[in-house]
DNA sequence: GATGAATGAGGTTTCATTCAT
DNA sequence: AATGAATGAAACCTCATTCAT
């Protein structure tokens, strides 16, 4: 009762804070006190900060993950060994973006976290996420490869990237854009609104035709 | 002599290390130990960390506003009054940014920096750029908006961002993920490449089909 | 039998580990993990990390002073009220004092422990030494002050010490310099052969020539 | 002028602090704080703790290395390739340890501080030491080596520890070894004392005669 | 009898900045 | 114009110990 307390406290405030700041900017202080919990506890029950921001991570994508796998289990029965449609897929995906924070209503703090984990150093981040989540966007990219086969493998890499680029980037600096967007269009624009204006904008993104030939000299 | 060496000597070296660690990473130390300058010489210089970052972004988007501002002034005598395509503007756009940090051979870092912008709080510095740098990117808007007559205002704003996260995120990620495509499919990638790339991607997303109008309930 | 348990593997792995780093140098945190045990369980067996260092230098003592005051009753019993020669006396506590580690074969660690005992500041340790310990070396002195009436009682005080000084120093310093040893003259050292070797050196040592007097101005 | 101070403020504190108590037991905030000076003057003079340490050593050791060295030369050159006797290089040894301090009347210090240097773990210490100041001892070594061709290298190799032994830890342990001595023997014991006496017994350790050959069987 | 949780004190180090020269 | 010295604040982390269970 005590520890789950503790923890989860400690968790609760530090996914906020490193959402709104960075991890840098966050110290340990700043969350102890914004918690009422002891300085000590963060390494009494985490280890280190690193370790934290690696716990704040795994709260999300540990649930993610499992329910992930879940859905395309889900997809790949259905689908009995037929390519599932490319629309099929992502909407799968972006459901399961949605649900996991969605009970805690913490969307916006999901997506700043995700964006800090790309644009931050913080190396250890990276190769956390790697080792421990990386099995699960290969699955789905490999999916995706059956779904577009007219892609050459490298065309669907860098699109692939291109289409995650403008999901982590729009998302994760969404407070001052929503800002902007309320200011000049007086719309009060919801995570996801967002993700139903770039579902068609995504497809189409993937199904662009293919770009013409490099010229012979570079 | 010896001022403008010290200067450009901060500044060369700022760039480079905030490019790769992000501001709070950086140490002022960091920076003038690479640099081979006192440490006093950053607040000599420029009064304060935040000073030296805005003094970094500037020298890139000091020249980068100055030459897209003349292209845009040669398109708009180009065309006379009629809209301008969205390709020639995108295209225009390319080539500014491109040229820019080619004379220095930084593109990569421009390209960092520019994300860092975006995702690191330091509330001064989208301050800073939003009152140097705002006009260009307003005018900028104001031309898409008449090439794209077709998009709610609403839409196309978000879609431009969409975008520019794409850009931004693959450009500044750019060597991690050129490694995992040369391993995957033996490519060679150029900068050149990508934006080639980028183009079709880039033009179908912009011109995706609206999206389905929001369902009531939130 | 659980309690006994963790109260042996506590004494066991403080003692080894405080031989090794000293006593500042090894927290209980390292003793109790490395002794898998709760951390605090020093605390509710010994009361403070001071009863700690205390009891694992009692584990050695107790017994050491018991028989050493066996080995003399046995030594003036066979006397009869004659003077017990020198050689003999030490003979007795080195025999003694090779004894009582042996039986956990861990005579390097009590050697540095006494080595320990004497360079730490530790004052409380010091006290607990004198208190506990300080008779039978009082009996032992009294004994070699009969064994040598040549010597003015303060010359003997501090050979003593010298002689002391050499076998605490190179025993519990005996892994480095016999892997000097080995590596220069090709020999392999026992305790066994140090001692021997040691035997006519420090009778030597007692046995030297006064000092000439000092002089009138230090 | 300002500089100078601080460092030598820092290091005479430092040192005082170290013989009293020892290297963990000393925290920078018990120099800093006794020696009237900001807590990070440590670490921007010196850059930690450890280097602190080395330094506070190489105040001492750096001009005993370069007197002992001239002693040693003046010494071959008047003995122009014969043998130097043993009183006579120990003699210029002793000579010189107690040159150094005498002039910061810092005897005392100087000898805890070897006596630290051997019993507390710090093994960086023991490289730093090996490293800067090995040469001499080398020297002197195999100088001891021609003065006493009757001993067999190892022999003379355990021997020399012995004498070491003796020495430093008698010399290390020194305030509380006198405290008893004045106690019991009413003597005001000086560290020339000690020395004085320490003379004759060395030299007759040396000069033991040679142990009876190992038993057959270990 | 034993333990996981928690705490307050204090450790070393790093930081951006200022000051005297 | 430029710099070495110095500083106060705050960073992360580790410590021995205590407490409720």
């Amino acid at each position: 009762m005590a520890q789950t307390d503790t923890v989860t406290r400690i968790l609760d405030t530090a996914e906020v804070l490193f959402a709104e700041r960075g991890f840098a900017e966050t110290s340990l202080r700043n969350i102890t006190s914004k918690a009422k919990v002891n300085l000590a506890a963060v390494n009494y029950h985490f280890g280190s900060k690193k370790s934290l921001i690696q716990a704040v991570f795994a709260r999300y994508l540990d649930p993610f993950t499992e329910r992930f796998h879940a859905a395309l289990d889900e997809l790949e029965a259905e689908y009995q060994g037929r390519d599932i449609p490319l629309e099929t897929l992502l909407e799968s995906m972006a459901r399961t973006v949605l649900e996991v924070p969605a009970e805690r209503n913490s969307l916006k703090v999901f997506m700043r976290l995700l964006g800090l984990a790309y644009s931050q150093a913080q190396g250890h981040l990276r190769r956390y996420i790697q080792e421990h989540y990386g099995s699960v966007f290969t699955r789905f990219t490999e999916l995706v490869r059956r779904a577009t086969p007219e892609l050459p493998d490298a065309e669907r890499f860098w699109r692939l990237h291109f289409v995650l680029g403008s999901v982590i980037f729009t998302l994760s600096g969404l407070d001052a854009l929503r800002d902007i967007a309320e200011q000049d269009y007086g719309e009060q624009v919801t995570v996801r609104d967002l993700i139903r204006r770039m579902r068609p904008v995504v497809v189409s993104a993937m199904h662009a035709p293919l770009p013409e030939p490099a010229e012979s000299v570079a």
